[in-house]
DNA sequence: TTGTCATAGGGAGAATTTTCCCTATTTTCG
DNA sequence: CGAAAATAGGGAAAATTCTCCCTATGACAA
């Protein structure tokens, strides 16, 4: 019988915060709300806009890069230095 | 009975393809393998960080964090432009 | 206050990643 | 060529996100 070893997955929820808040940022510089900028990346519900906003959920690449179309910038504009 | 409306997740393997490529190129900079780098993540294993250079799996901002942080790079290195 | 808009967050089920272990294929080096 | 190292990828179980729907709270104007 092997050992088991508790499965968690990787979480940098520092990293999550400083890139919630980014996208914040820019989402008001170009006075969107969260339901516009869901509706501008397909999404049926803006709950998701928000926890990203929060830090909450450690969502996915391919949702960055949904976002940064979205908002009209480049990727590298919404992720914190370091 | 609601109408079933299917799930699908959302994915841009265009930006996945090109994100992986550039984490391949900057660990080859570095002079590292597949598994020292996984080493340097606390990763067991290497096959996660072969699917994300291969651009197979959505994987997220935490472990594009993780990543940057192994390869002594911001993270906004790593993400392809545009 | 009342109403409206925006943000915050609960909750369930399905989809997908992550983790872990293994093997196959390809590349590199003696 | 042959061995060793590195990359590619199969597969299963579990953790977590994603989606969707709904409600609560907060902010702000009439």
């Amino acid at each position: 019988m092997k050992k088991q070893s508790k499965k968690v997955y990787f979480r940098d929820d520092v990293f999550l915060k400083k890139l919630g808040e980014n996208i914040r940022k820019i989402r008001l510089d170009h006075g969107l709300t969260q339901m516009e900028l869901a509706f501008k990346c397909d999404d049926k519900d803006y709950s998701q806009i928000n926890r990203v906003e929060l830090g909450k959920v450690n969502f996915s690449v391919s949702y960055l890069s949904l976002i940064s179309t979205a908002l009209e910038v480049s990727p590298k504009n919404l992720l914190p230095e370091e």
